[in-house]
DNA sequence: ATGCATGAGTA
DNA sequence: ACTCATGCATA
């Protein structure tokens, strides 16, 4: 109810400059997508029989193997879990009516049989999801970007640089999000712990690093003047208003939703709703769940080569 | 440090 | 309804 924000529209982001970053990379990503989805269906079955499918999945997940010695990437909670090879097709599919029906028994055999010491069976090369440069033969493509706002290596030099000499000063990362609304740049307001963490873990989208760079760089060089200077030191108060709660997701639950994923990383609003019944959640839960996954596979940190 | 969520802008 | 930037709540 008081879910006021001062900063309704923080974003330095959303100026021109970043906007046409914005612009074309969305247009590069609509012209690289071939198409959201095919429905080749035949019997109709399709649905359920991937839900089935999934479901199967997380049930062997959770029952117990006499076998299962290898509990493989079970300490790791999600990030090996959030790169969960898209493309990886056992073999491939001369058929043009790649259904997930097919896909999904090839996928979900050798997992569901499961108790397979070896859950990442070939050595599979990060392959980018979507974003071939090349055009068609006869037609050269334009140039993808004019100006990158600076190329992933210096985005990453700098968070760590930026994270040191922060750490160096004896702030934290509230602090920082906190005092760049002190800078009063235009449309800068202050940022969460949360984003100040992604910038310095590299856990954003290259765009989002870029944009923040400058005023992260713009802070740190005050911070810096200042800390010679032993000027004032700024004030936080720690707020008292909590409220809003997280629904969690059940690791059985999640699983399913990582099978799903990987062979339907977009699925369409019914199937959305058919994973949400079998799974027992939410429609709105599952649909976001997608939307996080997408974003989590766009970030810079092991969304690329390094 | 990260999971689930919101909201603006866009298609 | 999606993407993208961002944040509250929490492990």
């Amino acid at each position: 109810m008081s879910e006021d924000q001062p900063f309704a529209m923080p974003a330095a982001l959303q100026e021109p400059k970043f906007s046409s970053l914005h612009a074309s990379a969305e247009a590069m990503r609509r012209v690289c997508l071939p198409a959201p989805q095919l429905q080749g269906n035949i019997f109709g079955s399709f649905d359920e029989s991937l839900l089935a499918r999934a479901e199967a999945l997380a049930a062997v997940d959770i029952a117990p193997h006499p076998d299962a010695a290898f509990p493989a990437m079970s300490g790791v909670p999600c990030a090996a879990a959030a790169l969960p090879l898209p493309a990886a097709l056992p073999h491939p599919l001369p058929h043009p009516a790649l259904d997930g029906g097919d896909l999904l028994e090839h996928l979900s055999s050798p997992l569901a049989v499961g108790g397979l010491p070896e859950p990442l069976p070939p050595p599979l090369p990060p392959a980018a999801p979507l974003a071939l440069p090349v055009g068609p033969p006869g037609g050269p493509p334009p140039p993808a970007a004019p100006e990158a706002g600076s190329d992933p290596r210096e985005l990453e030099a700098f968070a760590e640089r930026f994270k040191q000499r922060r750490v160096r000063l004896g702030v934290t990362q509230a602090d920082v999000g906190a005092a760049l609304a002190a800078l009063q740049l235009p449309g800068v307001g202050a940022l969460s712990q949360s984003t100040i963490c992604r910038f310095e873990s590299l856990t954003l989208s290259h765009n989002n690093m870029a944009a923040l760079r400058p005023v992260l760089q713009a802070w740190l060089d005050g911070a810096e003047a200042a800390h010679r200077d032993r000027a004032a030191g700024p004030d936080l108060l720690p707020g008292a208003e909590r409220k809003r709660k997280r629904t969690s997701i059940a690791a059985p639950e999640k699983r399913s939703l990582e099978a799903f994923f990987a062979l339907q990383p977009r699925p369409s609003a019914e199937k959305i709703a058919a994973i949400a019944e079998k799974l027992d959640l939410k429609k709105n839960v599952v649909r976001v769940w997608f939307c996080n996954q997408r974003q989590k596979q766009k970030r810079m940190k092991y969304s690329a080569v390094h």
